[in-house]
RNA sequence: GCGUCGGUACUCAAGUGGUCAACGAGGGCAGACUGUAAAUCUGCUAGCUUCGGCUUUCGGAAGUUCGAAUCUUCCCCGACGCA
């Protein structure tokens, strides 16, 4: 019995790519979609409405920051995140297992999820000199991970089970196991060490999200016993926590695939969560920009056909394309509202930096031809100037474009599958972007 | 007219004999950003450069000194005070 109902539309003649919908508790999401991270219960700069307009389908928030603050309890107490942040469509929230990495051995380095091989300093095991005296704010036990606190520096221990726990208080429609998302500097034999272990807290994940489901779904029978035998007098009570909670919908659970940039690894790992009980599942950790396309290819064609397949943390033009093709059905990424905010624009030729002096004086749009709020109504130079002035509405603006350009993208991708053009699409669109 | 205090790179502003091509901030120019420590971060910002240096700079001119943005003299400009 799950959350979720997934049906796969039509599928990528002899490729894993396929276009879907999946049905939440909160709505509809029309597969491949984008999702867009709202970490701290909000999408920066932007309202749920103008979310919804764009054409926003899910957004996902993080259990680490709602942890912190303003607490998963009263979140919880709230009616749930949909209730607090006033987002009613489908929802995520991230485990908090990339902050073990972002927190961790990423913390004050120029460390990213993604590395080019280009760039070969960064794939120089760190770990073998180990015990470095560098200052992280994670640090990893077999059983969890020990956070101190970016906010306050007060130290928090999560375990695969407080995780769930905290997703459970938060209440999105699909959560996530609790991993480790290891850097792609580590060793072989890390990320073999660090795999056994998110494999281990993936079923713990899943143990403590079952237990919670059946506690739910039971306090929901109890309650409804209750209402029924006290209808005459009971008005006007306040419901307690419990009741509260009990009126949360089902929530699903996907599992989390990681295994670095090793093939055996990758595989074994689809392998071991695959077989596991959960919704549907996601595929995270460190790639190489150059092999992360056949590193989800190894994966999907493993994880069962059948369950959602949510590609964590990617959002590049060049790699949704990829992961599509190779059987993604969600992504969720920062770059298009983290960039828009620092200045960066999506363009159907590329990115433009618009603090760039030739924008000034440019009264065009930001992409000629594209539908968005912004676009439609807005000049380069206007926007230039924002950011020049340091005016808020420069992040909103920008975030308007920037979604929608990310999200339009990957809602074509559907189109064109639906149509038998993906690869004319893709051929398409790269010919014009530039990286 | 006399007196006092000032005049430093695009701007503000440190520096008051060698460690100064000159702190810092802003601005400007570029770059980065992939499950958000991020409305953030990095680099450059006199000229030339084979990136090791070289050349010309601190209102102007002339001095003192081995050596001056820093000391002296005169001049120009500004603020304030006295006439």
């Amino acid at each position: 019995m799950s959350a979720l109902n997934f049906k796969i539309e039509k599928k990528l003649d002899g490729h894993l790519g396929r276009a879907g919908v999946l049905e939440t508790p909160h709505g509809v999401i029309l597969t491949p979609s984008f999702v867009v991270v709202g970490t701290k219960a909000t999408v920066k700069a932007m309202t749920p409405e103008q979310l919804k307009e764009i054409g926003v389908q899910v957004t996902l928030a993080n259990t680490y920051h709602l942890y912190l603050q303003p607490g998963d309890e009263l979140i919880r107490d709230a009616g749930g995140l949909h209730t607090f942040m006033n987002w009613n469509g489908p929802m995520m929230t991230d485990s908090g297992g990339f902050q073990v990495f972002s927190l961790g051995v990423a913390y004050g380095k120029e460390l990213s999820k993604v590395v080019s091989i280009t760039d070969p300093s960064l794939l120089i095991p760190e770990r073998s000199t180990a015990l470095d005296g560098v200052p992280r704010l994670a640090t990893i036990g077999n059983d969890g991970v020990s956070f101190r606190s970016h906010i306050d520096g007060s130290l928090h221990y999560i375990t695969p089970e407080k995780s769930i726990e905290i997703q459970h208080n938060l209440g999105a429609d699909i959560i996530f196991a609790f991993d480790e998302c290891t850097s792609p500097t580590e060793t072989d034999r890390y990320q073999e060490e660090a795999l056994s272990r998110t494999h281990s807290w993936a079923k713990r994940s899943l143990e403590e999200h079952k237990k919670l489901e059946e506690l739910k779904s039971a306090k929901i029978s109890q309650k409804n016993l209750l209402e029924r035998s006290s209808d005459e007098g009971g008005r006007g009570a306040r419901p307690s926590q419990e009741d509260i909670f009990a009126t949360f919908l089902p929530q699903a659970l996907f599992g989390i695939v990681q295994g670095g940039r090793s093939e055996i690894l990758r595989k074994q790992s689809a392998e071991v969560i695959g077989a596991m009980d959960f919704d549907g599942f996601g595929i995270g950790g460190s790639f190489a920009k150059e092999d992360m396309s056949s590193a989800v290819k190894w994966v999907n064609e493993i994880l069962p056909e059948e369950k959602p397949r949510h590609l964590l943390g990617i959002g590049e033009p060049e790699d949704l394309f990829e992961g599509v093709e190779n059987g993604v059905d969600l992504f969720d990424c920062v770059a298009p509202t983290r960039t828009a905010r620092n200045g960066t624009l999506f363009t159907k030729s590329g990115k433009i930096n618009m603090m760039n002096a030739k924008f000034t004086r440019d009264f065009t749009p930001i992409d000629e031809g594209c539908d968005c709020y912004t676009c439609k109504n807005y000049t380069r130079s206007y926007i230039s100037h924002l950011f020049r002035a340091k005016e808020m509405q420069a992040a909103t603006l920008s975030s308007i474009h920037n979604i929608y350009f990310i999200t339009n993208l990957v809602s074509q991708m559907r189109q064109a599958i639906l149509d038998d053009i993906f690869f004319e699409f893709k051929k398409e669109f790269l010919s014009k972007y530039e990286k």
